[in-house]
DNA sequence: CCAGCTTGGTAAAACGGTTTCTCAGATGCG
DNA sequence: CGCATCTGAGAAACCGTTTTACCAAGCTGG
C-alpha cells in the first residue's frame, strides 16, 4: 500500500537537487514571492531536468480548486454530447480543466451515483447536458455545493441554461427557400410534444404566414418518405420545397422525391435540420440543413461553468445560441451571399 | 482563497456530532479497527444525517490512488468510442471509478497537454482508444507511471491490446450466407490499406474460397452504389449475394439495388458491419449485420485496466473480443437457430 | 555606528483524510 | 489481590503542495 508511485517526483526532489528548501521551490515554480533570478532559474531547471509535475490532487486539497469539472448527460449514442463534450473540452484545456464524462440512460439512480462520485472527486462545476432541450436529467441537482449550468437540456429558471435558437435557424433556412422564389413551403417535422418541434414550426410559419403547412410525424426517414407519399397523392399544387425538422427527415424526403422522379433541387428543394454530418453529406444530392453549432455551445458552457466556478458573476437564465444555414446542393442556390 | 466550500461536510463535524475523535469516525465509517458496535453505528449515523462526503482528494494523497482512469481517443465523431466509453463507465462506476475523457484529433501537441493533465491529477491508468486498429494515437504513451491499455487501436507490443475479432465476425457473417443457400457471394469493402479491411477479406474467403472476389473502394455509401454498378453492368451471373465491410456501404449497396428493382433479400441477401444502429435501422429492409460488441470491449477494458491499477498481474498481448451477428431482414432466413 | 529597510530565503502550519502507535481502563486468571 | 491481556478510543504522523510568518544578512541614511 501507499508508497511513492515509481518515479514519481516531488517538489521535494526539485528542491533538494537545486539546494533550496521546498517552500523556496514552490514559488520559483509559481512565479511568487521574492528571490534572487539566478535561484528562481535554478529551481525551474532542477524541476525540467527531473520532469517534475506537480500533484494536482494535493493543490486541490489547498486551493479548494480540483481543475476538474462534471459533464452529465443522458444522450447515450452521443449524437448532440459529443460536439458539445468536444466544445466544453477545448474551452476549458488550455486552463488545464479536465472533463469527467458521466452518462446516465435516464437512470435516476445511476444519475445520483454519478453525480456523488463527481462531488466526491471535488468538481468545481456541473454541466448537465441532454438530447432533448425540453427535458430534465433524472437526477436533482438542485441544493450543490457547486455551481451547475445546463446546455441543451432544461434546467431550472434560476440556472443559467444554453440552448440554440432554433427558431433563428429555422428562419434563416426558410428566408433562404423564400429567397431561392420558393413559394409553397411545407414544413415535415417530428412530434409536436417536442419544444423545439414547436419552435421551428412557429418560425415556420412567421415566414410563410399562419396558413403555413406543418405535418407532424416521426424523427425517422421512414416518416419523411411517408410525407412525401402524403403530398403527392392529394392532388392540387405539390410543394416546391420542404423544410425539414431534422437531417434524417430530409434524406427520407429527398430519396422519396427521387424514387418518384421528382429531381432535387431542380423541381423541389429540400432543407434539413442538425447538419448531422454523415447523414447530410450521405444524401444524394447533399443537403443543406440548420447547424445548431453545438462545438460553438460547448465551448460557451466550459467558458461559463469556468467563470462560476471562480465566483464571477453570471446572470442567470435562457442563453439562445445562433444556429448557422449550411448551404450544399439540395435546395440550388450554391454560394449563400 | 482557500476557505471551506460552503456546506462541505468534512469527517471532523461528523467526529464532533458522535462525540468522538477523527480517528474513530474514520475508521467507523471504513469499517475498519476495533470499536464498540454502539460506537461505530452513532458515527455512521452522525455521517448520514450531515451528508458527509469523503473528499476524494484528501483520500487519494495517502493511498495513491485517485479512482480516475482517463480516456483517451481520436474519434472526435465518436461512432467507435462512445460504446467504448459506455462500456468503460459502466464497468468502473460501481467501483466509484470516473472517468476523464479526452479527444485529441490527431494533434500531438494536443495530446501531450490532456496526458500531462492527466498524470497531474494522478490518473490510476489510461485506456487508448480510437477508429482504427491499425494506427497509433500520436502521442507517446510508454515508460508513463501509470499503466496503458489499447482498445481498438494499436499499441506496442508488450502492453495489452483490446479488438474485436473481425475475423470470426465475418466468417460467422459468410457462414450465415452459405446456410441460406447462396453460392455466388461478393465482399464490397473498403480501402485495402485498412488492416480491418485485410482480416475481413482474409476471413471471407477462408469460407468461400480463393477465389472469392473482393471489391475495394471507400467507407461510403457512394461506394456501395458504384460497386452494385459494376458488378451488374459487367455481365455473366449476377451475385446472390454481398457482403459488406461497413453498414454504410451496405446501405448504398441495397439502396442501388431497390433503385435496379432487384429484390432484397428476395434475389440477393446483404450483410453489413458495425451495428451501426441509426443506420442499420433506416435501411430498408433493415440490415443483418456484423456487432463488434465495442460496448462490452469497454467493459474488458474498465476491468482489465482496474486490475492493472492495483497492481494484478495482466498477460500482455493482443485479445480479441467476439463479435455477433445480428439477424434483421436483409438477408432472408429470420431467426437464427 | 546604529535604527530601519530590503532582500533572499526557511520553518511550519495548513488542506482533509488514513493509519500507526500508544494508553487508560476493564477483564481474566492464578 | 496482583498481574497479564484485551478492548475501545485518541494523539500524532503522514500524503504533496501552498502560504504565512519569520529571520538573518546586507544596505541605507542620518
Amino acid at each position: 500500500m501507499a508508497g511513492r508511485r515509481a518515479n514519481q517526483v516531488r517538489i521535494y526532489d526539485v528542491a533538494k537537487v537545486a539546494g533550496v528548501s521546498i517552500a523556496t521551490a514552490s514559488k520559483a515554480l509559481n512565479d511568487t514571492g521574492r528571490m534572487a533570478d539566478a535561484t528562481r532559474e535554478r529551481v525551474k531547471q532542477a524541476a525540467a531536468d527531473l520532469g517534475f509535475r506537480p500533484n494536482a490532487m494535493a493543490r486541490a486539497l489547498i486551493s479548494q480548486r480540483s481543475f476538474t469539472i462534471g459533464l452529465l448527460t443522458n444522450d447515450t449514442y452521443g449524437r448532440f454530447t459529443l460536439p458539445v463534450m468536444a466544445g466544453v473540452s477545448e474551452a476549458l484545456v488550455d486552463e488545464g480543466v479536465s472533463v469527467f464524462l458521466c452518462t446516465i440512460e435516464d437512470d435516476p439512480a445511476l444519475g445520483k451515483v454519478h453525480v456523488d462520485a463527481m462531488l466526491s472527486k471535488q468538481v468545481d462545476g456541473i454541466i448537465a447536458s441532454g438530447k432533448r432541450i425540453d427535458r430534465r436529467l433524472p437526477v436533482d441537482l438542485s441544493n450543490l455545493p457547486v455551481p451547475v449550468l445546463y446546455a441543451f437540456t432544461d434546467g431550472p429558471e434560476e440556472a443559467v441554461t444554453l440552448v440554440s435558437d432554433d427558431a433563428q435557424g429555422s428562419r434563416e433556412a426558410v428566408e433562404w427557400l423564400v429567397g431561392l422564389g420558393r413559394r409553397r413551403i411545407v414544413h415535415v417535422t417530428g412530434p409536436d410534444t417536442f419544444a423545439s418541434v414547436q419552435e421551428r414550426a412557429g418560425a415556420f410559419r412567421s415566414v410563410v404566414g399562419t396558413a403555413g403547412r406543418v405535418l407532424f410525424g416521426s424523427w425517422s426517414e421512414a416518416w419523411g418518405h411517408e410525407a412525401v407519399g402524403q403530398l403527392w397523392n392529394e392532388g392540387g399544387d405539390a410543394p416546391d420545397a420542404i423544410f425539414c425538422g431534422n437531417d434524417q427527415i430530409a434524406r427520407g424526403v429527398v430519396d422519396a422525391l427521387r424514387e418518384r422522379g421528382i429531381v432535387v433541387p431542380g423541381e423541389v428543394s429540400v432543407v434539413g435540420f442538425d447538419n448531422w454530418e454523415l447523414m447530410a453529406a450521405a444524401t444524394r444530392p447533399p443537403l443543406t440543413t440548420v447547424d445548431m453549432n453545438l462545438k460553438e455551445l460547448g465551448r460557451e458552457a466550459g467558458r461559463l461553468i469556468l467563470a462560476l466556478a471562480e465566483g464571477a458573476p453570471v446572470e442567470p437564465g435562457i442563453r439562445k445560441l445562433p444556429c448557422q444555414l449550411v448551404i450544399r446542393q439540395s435546395c440550388g442556390g450554391g454560394l449563400r451571399g
